[in-house]
Formats: structure tokens, C-alpha cells, sequence
DNA sequence: CCACTTGCCGAAACCGGTTTCGTTACGAAT
DNA sequence: ATTCGTAACGAAACCGGTTTCGGCAAGTGG
């Protein structure tokens, strides 16, 4: 055990506790001596302060808390690890760790949130995935406790928040698309209620009209998070007159799905069919033909989510605590040059339906 | 923020705060009608019981560790967030909370316990995927750290543990390759220096000789943990004198190479040649042909180790603290019945490799 | 030489709980 | 009536740090 109290320094010292304390946080009223002189005794005897006897003074844990939805946390399963890393590291250089809970639900999130508030177990929050209307995000208002969203803020927040550039991975997706010749595009989205799917939906838009096309609202879907809602939503979508000679999806999932409601109707996803995904869930760098579809950093994630919030608990700088990141396209097989009209298309789905 | 101490509940009592921390602590010599009482103005008043003050008084932060290893970690990726869940879930109940770091390899991971011990951040650890020579498990034990182990202890080892029957796994996956007709069938193992390596080949090897086979030596490699890996070892294995026309991975990812190599000279995984993994990564399923492999609940998992290792801590129970759990087969088409003999598939490998 | 600042450090309060010890009141035993 | 035991609670120490306040010595200006 560590059993080497700030006590026993002092004592080896021949100081006061007090001065010992200070000399360790270089307060200006120590000497320079005195304050070389008890870091190399703490070091040499292995003094480490006792953070809960800290956080009981300072009213600090050094502690921030990440709380995982496990309803729709299935959908972001791959990128945990890397995302976790990245927070720790950050956190590694400092004395701040991170604690972990799962919840289900927004009222379960929020229970989570509370409960790690009240106990004192933790200075802060990551929040990850805002909703609209948020309650994680009211709740923590409310008590003014620190927190930073990974996902866009509201408008009229003061909170830090980081983010990836995924409108502009929609945005590029429909550019690729445009330049493989589609110009009759589908838009699949995710869940209605997050932060992020307005967000995918305008850079979707934003790619069509820079493109001089208008999004036909019909095509234009959502709530398609899982590989069976995205066939659903595939099924729909190819069965209508004027089918979409392509689709971008808001998440790999869906797409995935799509993939499969193309195949079922005895076409090729890539070829008669062009989908792209978002994400880059190893799933579809595997699945046949390989998702086309972006890459989120999300080591870079934690790693600057726990900086802003630590930066923003501890009020060093007052920088400028909103960051955006690009993401990385991977190029897969999933999409390519446009084949067949919409009309065509149509026809063979209708041909393939009246064969079975 | 909280800000309502025992002293003001006191206050708000007219009773003492030694008392009232009796009372919610239910000690013998305070009358039931005062806890009563204490209990029902503390919930009134929302009183929350500070974490720190407590863990300095008692020693105990509540807090339970978690270390994550980042570079074979990215094996168990897709099950973090069930194990987390599981963990976090189990934890709800009571006061405790998880506290999770990421360290590089085994140096990394015993200097972060290292660091979260001297911090005094958590009282405990869950300690997955031990080693031969597990130099956390040193640490701990040096310091009479609680612990419990993710995978078998050392024979010898106190400690509670909880594993899988990853044994029962590869012995079952022999006979079912051995149903299938199979009788020259290889074992491709992951990291050597890991526990559970040892465990599953010895449940191979134990497969092998209930059918009555013996295991070639010749035929059993190891270090296959990626997908790189995989085909390399499937690469050498097709290309002897005497290939099998089977093989039992311990991990999903070295079977999907395998899988490759199959497809690389030519030749169908699950049709000339069987092949079975371990883990039941998304993957797997996604991949043609879809894996035969076995499935863990991760989720059941880490609940069971955060529950062994709080009852070991609180010293409430000392029943029986090693749990075993079976795991779940998914039958994929990547085995099949035996179709050609050794000899054969050598011939057909050997003349993909002449035709190139 | 004295008052006053400045540098440096110690004493003690404090954070919010837990735990030890002591005290009071009351009924039973002697 | 005295002693004793016991139930129920209060006072205070304690955990290990941080922070406020005050004190002492040396230096400085008048």
C-alpha cells in the first residue's frame, strides 16, 4: 500500500506539513530550495498524495465520467476501444482519470449522470452524441457541472464541444456520386431525434444543390440505424417508379442493409445500385462489395474531448473550445459509375418481382 | 451541486452527525425508529454521502479498475461495450463506479495500475486476458491489492477468476470437424504468451485424442492473432506435403485469414477446405463464408467479475469464487463435410500454384 | 534605532464523512 | 438504596490533504 503520508515527508524533512504542501504546488511563498529539496525526498521515498484526501479539500476528483448508451450504443461498438484510448491518454499525462458507466435510454442516461454527480465520483462529462432537446446536457446546466459534447452544440451554448466534418463527408459522398454520373440520389438517414442527422441531412443537401440537383423529398428517408431497418429502407426505395440509381447513407449499418435489399432484388450493390456508408465499421470493409464510406478519427476524438474538458474544468485557458475534425473516405466497391437509368432500374426490379 | 453534508441532516434532525451516519450505516445501537426517521428526512432533503470524505476515512474509493492493453486489445474490440456493460451494470446496484485506463503492452499496463493504485483511484481490478507470467498479477499481490482474473489463474492463485470454457470450445469444434469426416485437422493458436492460449489448445489437443486422433505437431502453429497472421500460417499449411483439410483457429481473425489463403489458391473454405474460429467477432459473420464459430457473453462476463471482485473487497462472501461459463457454437458455412483427402488437396494446390 | 516591508515557514482550521469513546437515563438485580 | 447493565445518543478524534492566518527573521528606508 502507499501508507506515505504528507505527514511522514514532512516529518523526514523537518518541515511542516503545510510547507510541504505547497512546496509540491509551487506555491510563490516556498523557496526554490526548500521546493527542490521536497520533490527530490517525496520521489526518492515514493510520496503519492492521496486524491480523495485532495478532492475532499479542493472539492475536485480529478475524475470526468462517460456514459455509454447501450440502446444505440451498438452503433458506435467498433470505435470504443480507440475512443477510450484516446481519452486515457490524454488523460495519462495528468492525474485525471476516467470513469465509465452504461445506461439505457435517454431517462437512464440522465439517472447515470445524476447518480456520478451526486456521489462526488466525478468533475465532468463527455457527453457523446447530443440529442436535440437534450436531458444529459439540461441536467448538467442545471448543477453547472463541466461537460463537453462530442457531437455539435447547441447554437446558443457556451459548453466545448468537438465534432467531426460529417456534413462534409455527405457532402462528398454526393459529389462522388455526381461525378460517377448518378444524378437521381437517395438520402438514408439515422435516428431522428440526434444532434447528427440534421447535421448529415443539410451536407447531403448542401452536396445536391452545389450540384445543381434538388433532393427528391420521397428519397429522402430515416430512422434507419440497424442493417435491417437500412433493407427496409432499401426495399422502399427500390420498389418506388423512380428508383435511385444511388443512395448515401448516414451510417454504415444502414447501408449495409441497402447492400442487401439490392441483392435480394438480383441486382449489384456498386454496380446497377451505388451506395456509400459512414463510419468505417470494419463490418463493411468486409462485407462483399466493400462499403465505400468515411472514416472517423476517434483516438483524435477522446484525446481532444478530454483536453477541453479538463482545459475547461480547470480554467487554464479560455481558448477557443469548439473543434472540428475531418474524416477520411474509404474508398470501398459499394459505388461506381452509373449503369442504367432510373427508369431501367425500375424495370428490372418490376421484372425480378413478377419472376418469383 | 450536492452541497447538503450529514451536518446539515444533522441540523435538520436535531440529532448529531455521529449519529446520523450510525443510523444510515445501520449500526446496532441506534433505535429503529430514528433510522427510520434518518433515512426518510436524508431522502427528503436529497443527502448524498460524499465518496471522498468516506473512501479517506475508510480507505475505500468504491472504485473498481479496469486496464485495457491497446496492442492485442484491439482482439476483443467489438466486445468492450458488452463487457463494459456488463461491468457497469452490475456496479449500478451499488455504490461503485468503474474507472478505465489504456496502456501499451505489459509494461504500460503494469505502470498504469501502478499509477490508479498509488492514486488511491480504486480499490480493485479486473485483470482480463492474464499471462504466463503476469507481471500485474506481480504487482498486485505484492501490494494486497484485490483483484479478480479475466481467464484461468495460476494454479496456485487465491485470487478469484472467471473464464469462458474456451477448451470446450475447441474440443467441441474438433468434433464437429470430425463428424464432418475430417481427420487431418490443424490448430492455428494466438498469442503464446497469453493463458488462454494454452487452455484452448490444450482443449484441441484433448478433442483430438477422445476421437482417437493424434495431433501433428507439424500441423499446430501459433502467433496467429490477425488477419495477416492467419493467412501467412494458412499459406504454410496448404502448401505441405500433407495438408489439412481442416483447421481450428483459436481466434476469429487468424480464421479469416485462413480463409484467404484458402481463397487464394483457389480452393473454398468450407467446401475443400473446413475451417473453425473462436469469439464470434461481427466479422465473421459478415464474411463469405459466413464463420463457424463460438460465441462469449461478454456482457455476463464482466458482471460476474465485477461481482466476484466486489464481494472480495467487502469480504462479504467467501464462497466459491472461480465461476466457468460454457460458450455459445454459431454455426457458419466455413466447415463443412470432408470433400477430398490430404493428398488430393495438395494436388489441387499444387497445381493452382503451377498454372500461376 | 525604529518602523515597516518582505521572504519563508508553522499552527491550525477545514473539507465531510466514520469510528472510538464517553455519557445519560432507565430498568433490573442485589 | 446502591450497583450494575444496557439502550441510545453526543463529543471528539481521525483520515490526508489544502488553505488561511499569523509569526519570526532579515532587509530596508527614514
Amino acid at each position: 500500500m502507499s501508507r506515505v503520508t504528507i505527514q511522514a515527508l514532512a516529518r523526514e524533512l523537518g518541515l511542516s506539513k503545510s510547507t510541504v504542501s505547497r512546496a509540491l504546488n509551487d506555491y510563490p511563498d516556498i523557496s526554490p530550495a526548500t521546493k527542490r529539496r521536497v520533490s527530490a525526498v517525496a520521489l526518492h521515498i515514493g510520496y503519492h498524495p492521496s486524491s480523495q484526501a485532495r478532492g475532499l479539500r479542493t472539492g475536485r476528483t480529478q475524475a470526468i465520467g462517460l456514459v455509454l448508451d447501450m440502446d444505440t450504443g451498438n452503433t458506435h461498438r467498433p470505435f470504443l476501444s480507440n475512443f477510450l484510448d484516446g481519452i486515457s491518454s490524454q488523460l495519462s499525462h495528468t492525474g485525471w482519470t476516467l470513469s465509465v458507466a452504461t445506461a439505457s435510454g435517454m431517462e437512464g442516461m440522465v439517472a447515470t449522470h445524476r447518480k456520478l454527480l451526486l456521489d462526488h465520483k466525478v468533475d465532468g462529462f463527455i457527453v457523446p452524441r447530443n440529442h436535440r432537446d437534450d436531458g444529459r446536457i439540461a441536467l448538467l446546466k442545471a448543477n453547472q457541472t463541466p461537460y463537453v459534447v462530442y457531437g455539435r452544440g447547441p447554437a446558443n451554448d457556451t459548453a466545448p464541444c468537438f465534432d467531426v466534418l460529417s456534413e462534409d463527408a455527405m457532402c462528398q459522398a454526393v459529389q462522388r456520386l455526381f461525378d460517377f454520373g448518378h444524378r437521381h440520389i437517395a438520402y438514408v438517414g439515422g435516428h431522428v431525434q440526434a444532434n447528427y442527422e440534421r447535421i448529415r441531412r443539410e451536407g447531403f443537401l448542401k452536396g445536391m444543390s452545389e450540384k445543381g440537383l434538388v433532393a427528391d423529398q420521397s428519397l429522402c428517408t430515416h430512422h434507419a440505424t440497424t442493417e435491417d431497418e437500412g433493407r427496409l429502407a432499401g426495399e422502399r426505395l427500390l420498389r418506388t417508379s423512380k428508383p435511385p440509381t444511388a443512395v448515401v447513407c448516414a451510417m454504415d449499418r444502414a447501408a449495409l442493409g441497402i447492400c442487401q435489399a439490392i441483392h435480394n432484388v438480383g441486382l449489384k450493390a456498386g454496380k446497377d445500385v451505388s451506395v456509400t456508408g459512414y463510419d468505417g465499421i470494419p463490418e463493411g470493409q468486409y462485407a462483399q462489395p466493400r462499403l465505400t464510406s468515411f472514416a472517423v478519427d476517434n483516438y483524435f476524438a477522446g484525446a481532444t474531448l478530454a483536453r477541453l474538458l479538463v482545459a475547461s474544468i480547470e480554467e487554464t485557458s479560455i481558448a477557443h473550445l469548439h473543434e472540428l475534425q475531418a474524416v477520411r473516405i474509404l474508398t470501398g466497391e459499394s459505388d461506381g459509375p452509373v449503369q442504367m437509368s432510373s427508369q431501367e432500374l425500375a424495370a428490372q426490379v418490376r421484372q425480378f418481382n413478377h419472376t418469383i
